[in-house]
DNA sequence: AAATTGTAAATTGTTTACAATTTGAATGTT
DNA sequence: AACATTCAAATTGTAAACAATTTACAATTT
């Protein structure tokens, strides 16, 4: 039997994180429209699992789907539903600190360190669909350590919070803040772990 | 031109609020397994519309997918997270309410009014999923009215605190707490009704 | 010229057929 | 009896064909 469980991604999911990525890191424009067939002759699958991704994308606010129209890149959030949205995603990210602080092992230190490396790499080399998908495993690995059951309501208000991630602009920021995240919980420093978090989420 | 905007609800999401309705009224035990071809025959369609259905109310919480196994009922969430979920439901409703408030019409009033009243014959012969149905109805024209875009990330909360609606016993208590609501949002009493909410979140 | 209508191409929605995986019972082995 | 193995049935995953709808553009009318 398997030491460590396998997540074993579908081909939804792994065509899910991909378009994600892309999209939050600015390749596609907003009200671009996404055609299915074009998808799948670029990931060589049929439109089936196509659909099935930009379906969940839809419900996670990366794209709008229209019935008979397809879908499109979703527009950024509002300033009152971005003030919301932020303040849920701090409450849920605070909750799950509160809720793993005490479980954390060695190795999730280890790991928090690996993605810390990545994201110091992806920002390096200025690659901003890198920078999105570090930034964003940083916080879910907090999130799932947590409760796996929490996982999807994140997702949908960070990459709602996220569709227009172009606006990070000081990348060294992006590194330091995640640093002090990183130390904060290595040092299972619960109060300075919570406010480098909320410092984080804008 | 249509004077009233239709909705043009999807197979899809027909089937989605069924099952919703049904699920979250108890009518299906938890961890049961839920095959494809059984509700393909049941709603007289193929097992396509069907997979996207069950994506979706994976997605909201109401069911929970394994590849290659299928979908089955989910859990209620722990103390923990029911707890979270709550507070996320409260910010987010009076967060409409201040959105939408001084927006609201007399038209808005009379609907509310409407699902009151189908709440309260739900309630009189014992109807449990038409009384989740018609108690989510008027939580949702509220979310709605203030903002499209936060409907999916309220139901996926909502979905997920109501997996448990069962423990609703006191039917007189929900109408009440219902008009309570209605009566408070037309007098467009801000105060009140935000307390009202809240008091209806459970 | 502007508006309307008609038509063909493009696109999405659905069904059917098939491939891959899981499940469970029957069988065999220790 | 307990455990592993095998194999068929059930179930999910994917592909391809078909139906329905939308879109874009040409033709026609006002």
């Amino acid at each position: 039997m398997p030491i460590l469980e396998t997540p074993l991604r579908s081909v939804r999911e792994q065509i899910c994180d991909t378009l994600r990525s892309e999209i939050l890191s600015g390749v596609l424009d907003n009200d671009q429209p996404v055609r299915e067939q074009s998808l799948a002759d670029r990931f060589g699958v049929s439109r089936g699992p196509i659909r099935d991704a930009l379906q969940q994308l839809s419900q996670e606010g990366v794209l709008v789907y229209e019935t008979n129209k397809g879908v499109r890149v979703n527009t950024p959030p509002s300033e009152g539903e971005r003030r919301l949205f932020q303040s849920m995603r701090r409450e849920m990210e605070s909750f799950c600190l509160e809720r793993c602080m005490d479980r954390l092992t060695d190795h999730d230190d280890e790991q928090l360190e690996g993605i810390l490396v990545d994201l110091k790499r992806a920002c390096a080399r200025g690659d901003m669909a890198a920078i999105a998908d570090t930034d964003l495993a940083l916080h879910r690995y907090i999130v799932r350590r947590a409760s796996g059951e929490l996982e999807a309501v994140w997702q949908g208000i960070t990459s709602r919070l996220l569709m227009d991630y172009s606006r990070i602009e000081r990348l060294d920021e992006v590194v330091r803040e995640h640093e002090a995240i990183v130390n904060a919980v290595r040092a299972r420093d619960m109060d300075a772990a919570k406010k480098a978090l909320s410092r984080n989420i804008i």
